[in-house]
RNA sequence: GCGGGAAUAGCUCAGUUGGCAGAGCAUCAGCUUCCCAAGCUGAGGGUCGCGGGUUCGAAUCCCGUUUCCCGCUCCA
């Protein structure tokens, strides 16, 4: 199959078998976010269990934290993302290329004092020593006229600059005949203020209030505690501070499901390590983080690392681990060398020092970090199109069968197991509420007597359940069922008794985390 | 953001020249009692994405808009 009709396919699947549905879709829906629905939600909480788990329980030093989504606006101008994204964005329809409408205009400006310099250069060549510049500029009708342009260019630039009047900015490009530089035509689209960032005003009164930003990394939630922890944690460098939360960013183009969504969630740790051992830990966690994916059995060869070449502006190494999503490899976590950036950063900017004494060194210093970040969604959306399989069955009778099956790891999957009575007589379906009863506070379990047992085998497999209990007319006699594999659809008889401890077994988070 | 395509039942889709809103699957209630879907009977489910226009009459033609998909662009 396509790998594109794959992803469509899938898309439809989570709709229809609820795990994903469109955010507000009685209202058409509101672009690029998404609900999870009560299957989704399930495999969303075991991921989350599975990464925290990994983090927090495996590691002695490490802690996590919860910290809230708003912080103090100061916070983000330390961290750069306030100046960093704020531009003016102007498109140009001819060329489909976007430019900074500030740089386009800085640019033209120059153009023309490169002209006024080439005057001044020609007339200096004409009359040698005797040349008298300022003379030259207040008294040369080109120079004084294209001098003037400048200025008045200046002038109105600056204001418009100052009062964010992006219609102006548009205006001072048709104005002064500004052209693409590939297209060379002037067919502008309007001024677009493109901020990554969601603002919103903390405080009732409008006079009062403070506009404040949802935050589009929880990674700053743990670098302002990360004294706070350290002390009350009494925390050793090297050690490392995990969170789960929601982020946000108004993306200009935010598409493909859940890979790119405006609302989303991270799951972030920041390891705080000694200046120079940085690049070893880098290493580390690379590795680390490779074992965490592999362990979940999707195959070696649909991940890779992609190193970046260009580096932000904070970062002295950074990886990506990309998964070979059905649209092609894609990045699913970043691991990044912070260097000391952010706490410098936001130790300059609070007056607070962001310091650490090391009682072995014994001496203060900031940390460096290396980040671990992997997004939720993303992980979901390559652990559900991973599991997707539509497979061919040959039956009995020879003749061919189809059936959609969600291959989840046992313990991420939803729903653990559902009990069926063969049939809907005979004293079966009081046995199998019975177990259900039995084992609902041990696992998230169905009960389904309706259809077929062939059918409703069919719908555990779409949902991705891995176990199904069957009650026959032998379990009246014996006291034992049978469990059905979801992968192999083979079953095996087992006594009721035994069930609880063979699925627990079968669907411990244990098995997983043994292999990190 | 630009260009292209799409939107009809929960899902996949049909709908003729502008003339009664359809199918399969799914769901629900029965029947059947079966170990791997598609046996029988019946039922529910729709402002044809939304808004406007043309028309005696619009799912169908026109305009706008929203959402989704693809390519480009963007993604510290």
């Amino acid at each position: 199959m396509a790998l594109e009709d794959l992803f469509k396919k899938l898309v439809s699947h989570c709709k229809e078998y609820g795990y994903v549905f469109p955010s507000s879709e009685i209202y058409d829906g509101l672009s690029a976010v998404y609900d999870y629905g009560q299957y989704g939600v399930e495999l969303k909480n075991n991921i989350r269990k599975y990464w925290w788990d990994s983090m927090v329980l495996l590691n002695r030093n490490i802690v996590g934290i919860d910290a809230a989504i708003f912080m103090h606006p100061t916070t983000w101008k330390a961290s750069g993302h306030v100046d960093a994204f704020n531009d003016p964005l102007i498109d140009n329809r001819d060329s489909k290329k976007r430019y900074r409408a500030d740089t386009l205009i800085e640019e033209h400006i120059e153009k023309i004092e490169e002209k006024v310099q080439k005057e001044i250069d020609k007339a200096r060549a004409k009359f040698g020593d005797a040349f008298d510049e300022a003379k030259f500029r207040s008294t040369n009708q080109r120079v004084l006229s294209l001098q003037s342009k400048i200025d008045e260019i200046h002038a109105r630039y600056s204001r418009a600059m100052k009062e964010n009047n992006l219609a102006e900015l548009r205006q001072i490009i048709i104005d002064n005949e500004i052209v693409c530089p590939i297209s060379g035509t002037r067919n502008w689209t309007e001024v677009r203020q493109f901020n990554l960032m969601f603002s919103t005003e903390m405080g009732s009164t409008a006079d009062g209030a403070i506009k404040v930003y949802l935050r589009p990394e929880t990674a700053q939630g743990i670098f302002v505690n990360f004294l706070n922890v350290q002390k009350s944690g009494r925390m050793k460098v090297p050690f490392g501070i995990a969170q789960v939360g929601k982020a946000f960013r108004n993306e200009i183009v935010a598409r493909q499901f859940l890979f790119r969504m405006r609302e989303f969630e991270q799951m972030e740790m920041q390891y705080f390590v000694t200046p120079g051992t940085e690049l070893e830990w880098y290493e580390y966690w690379k590795e680390k983080r490779m074992k965490w994916h592999l362990a979940l059995g999707f195959g070696k060869e649909n991940y890779r690392f992609h190193d970046h070449e260009k580096l932000a502006h904070y970062a002295n190494a950074a990886c990506d681990i990309e998964y070979k999503f059905p649209f092609g490899f894609k990045e699913v976590e970043g691991i990044h060398s912070r260097t000391d950036f952010d706490l410098k950063q936001h130790q300059i900017y609070s007056g607070k020092k962001m310091q650490y004494f090391d009682p072995d060194k014994n001496e203060s210093y900031i940390p460096y970090v290396i980040e671990t970040s992997i997004g939720l969604d993303r992980m979901f959306l390559h652990i559900i199109s991973a599991a997707y399989h539509e497979e061919e069955i040959e039956k009995e009778d020879g003749t061919k069968d189809m059936r959609v099956v969600l291959r989840l790891p046992s313990c991420l999957a939803p729903v653990k197991l559902a009990v069926l009575p063969l049939i809907r007589k005979d004293g079966l379906p009081e046995i199998a509420e019975k177990i259900v009863e039995d084992l609902k506070f041990d696992f998230n379990c169905q009960y389904d007597d309706k259809d077929s047992i062939g059918r409703r085998y069919r719908r555990q497999d779409a949902i991705g359940t891995p176990y199904c209990i069957t009650v026959d007319h032998q379990t009246l006699e014996d006291q034992t069922v049978t469990i059905r594999y979801r992968d192999s659809m083979e079953q095996e008889r087992v006594p009721v008794a035994g069930l609880r401890e063979i699925i627990a077994e079968k669907v411990s988070i244990r098995s997983l985390l043994k292999q990190l």
